[in-house]
DNA sequence: ATGGTTGCCTCGCAA
């Protein structure tokens, strides 16, 4: 205890069917999502609160949102990602709750590449490496979890060459992901599963998800404190089939 | 084969 899962839902509306039963059938602890697209008055805090769970939610109208679900309160809670006042992504919350400080973050995209939003990509995977490493030095479980829009390694896809120039895939982006993980960070997924080509994300287009051309993207890295207490990992591959699924996927750890 | 799909909310943009 506790289980601790991230998802990016693609719109907490469209979705909330999906999320309830997903909410029902996996009973995490606690639950990063991403992408909520909805403003906080807007959030459907009554459905989710009934199944138990308290929230901090930091909404956008119509891109972005992030929110922590969680079956104990939510201490400390935090907007903020430091570094960039003029920010007004909401892309980041983070808050305390089972002793682990966690963090929900929706990292841009950053296509095209090069280009502006690739360059604001790369600015804020500094700032969020700077916060990473202020977490590490208080010394204990950290989880920072959610939609990195990063494909750390050519075997978390189908096929490399097709993602050789994407903002997703580029050099400078997985060695701004391995920044956090020379930082003492763990990859809780890949710490415990050592088989390629186990995916997060499938594409709506293309028939993506009925050739399993996904890649992993979505990640729960932790701190030394945390991974110390890493007991399982997965990814609930199957929430990706059903009808009206999210083009992502939730993946959780539980930590002893 | 530079396509295709989803969600927002306006008919284009982001992913």
């Amino acid at each position: 205890m506790p289980k601790i899962a991230t998802w990016n839902v693609n719109s907490i509306k469209a979705r909330l069917p999906n999320v309830l039963d997903w909410l029902k059938q996996a009973e995490p602890d606690v639950v990063l999502l991403q992408e909520t697209k909805c403003q906080d008055e807007a959030f459907p805090h009554f459905e989710i609160e009934a199944l138990g769970y308290h929230r901090a939610v930091h909404g956008q109208k119509s891109y972005n949102g992030v929110a922590i679900l969680s079956k104990q309160p939510l201490e400390e809670v935090s907007q903020r990602l430091p570094g960039d006042e003029a920010d007004a992504h909401a892309r980041y919350l983070e808050a305390t709750t089972f002793g682990v400080r966690v963090c929900c973050l929706y990292l841009p995209n950053g296509n095209p590449a090069p280009g502006e939003k690739y360059d604001y990509k790369l600015a804020w995977m500094a700032r969020l490496a700077a916060r990473a490493e202020q977490l590490r030095a208080d010394e204990r479980p950290v989880v920072m979890g959610g939609d990195y829009n990063v494909i750390p390694e050519p075997e978390d896809c189908h096929d490399p060459a097709a993602w050789a120039g994407d903002a997703l895939f580029l050099p400078e982006t997985r060695r701004a992901f391995r920044r956090l993980l020379w930082l003492g960070y763990t990859d809780a997924f890949r710490a415990l599963h050592g088989e390629p080509h186990r995916y997060s994300f499938w594409d709506y287009q293309r028939g993506a998800w009925q050739a399993d051309e996904g890649i992993r993207i979505d990640h729960l890295l932790l701190s030394p404190q945390a991974t110390d207490r890493l007991s399982a990992s997965g990814i609930d591959r199957e929430v990706r089939g059903r009808e009206k699924a999210s083009d992502h996927v939730p993946v959780w750890c539980v930590l002893e």
